[in-house]
DNA sequence: TCTTTTGTAACTTTAATTGTCACGAAACTT
DNA sequence: AAGTTTCGTGACAATTAAAGTTACAAAAGA
């Protein structure tokens, strides 16, 4: 299957959202991810239902921030994606009769967990604001370069 | 795709390899596996490469431990296994040309990064013997009640 | 020589996301 | 009121890597 790419592809659109600021089309979003309006809608929309963002129909509507980018930590928006299944490493059957099988399965889930609890918390650490700080300067330099 | 499952899969086998001590076909593996031999000796072929087990062809031939589980950890059996792609959730694109694309996915990445860490290490703390000690008593009950 | 067993190549199946198309519904414009 | 824009959603094909399957050559024991 096609990597998922939702988490980072969300985000990028939310860092856009707040610096446009009026509403943006699906088809302008599409473009800034290379794909369409109709993926853009259904990617979107766990963000609208979380009430991070708001879609309106019509001339000059599309999608507009409805909160803070500073209240919003990368695991909300985790979760406004509808917490996606993390791994290509799973168990390797679900009530196995063999105890050593349950064995090795248990002792790969106790990894896979631990790894899950760390990616969740390494999310919720960063708000989507504080997202681009690293990348301030490379940032600023750009946009300082385009206006002059 | 399907789950990759090979990680627990050669653990159970480890576990029964360890146990039986003669060797072990292709063929009666993929019944413990649920699977056919084919398969088995494709997903062992890395065992065999890293010198945990042996396979040997013809009449009472199969494979065999070579190395005591007690010397292997998990994540020498992960690497043996050519250390499988773990996550299903990725970066947008590789070398976005846009800035806030940058950042979005280098937040997940760094996230992402520190849960395979987590995963790596986990996996590095225990050995394949040490496996079933949280199960011991299960296992020991279940011997001896069979053995009656 | 015959049988067992591995090694490997080639191909199909599987699963979940991405990508695409179509069309109804809502809201703005004239 | 009519027309245009835009979202919401359903349906279906494309993608990708592992699992599953088949076939057969090669090695080794009986």
């Amino acid at each position: 299957m096609p990597t998922d790419s939702r988490l980072p592809r969300v985000l990028h659109v939310l860092l856009h959202l707040d610096q446009i600021g009026d509403p943006v089309t699906s088809e302008q979003i599409g473009q800034m991810l290379a794909t369409n309006p109709a993926l853009v809608r259904r990617t979107m929309a766990g963000l609208r239902e979380a009430g991070f963002v708001a879609s309106t129909k019509g001339h000059g509507g599309g999608w507009q921030l409805l909160k803070p980018l500073e209240e919003i930590t990368l695991a909300d928006v985790y979760a406004a994606l509808g917490s996606p299944h993390l791994f290509a490493v799973g168990q390797s059957s679900d009530n196995p009769a063999c105890l050593l099988e349950q064995a090795a399965n248990a002792a790969t889930l106790q990894a896979l967990e631990a790894a899950r609890d760390v990616f969740q918390s390494e999310l919720a650490r960063m708000t989507v604001a504080e997202l681009v700080k690293p990348h301030a300067e490379t940032i600023k330099a750009f946009q300082s370069n385009r206006d002059r």
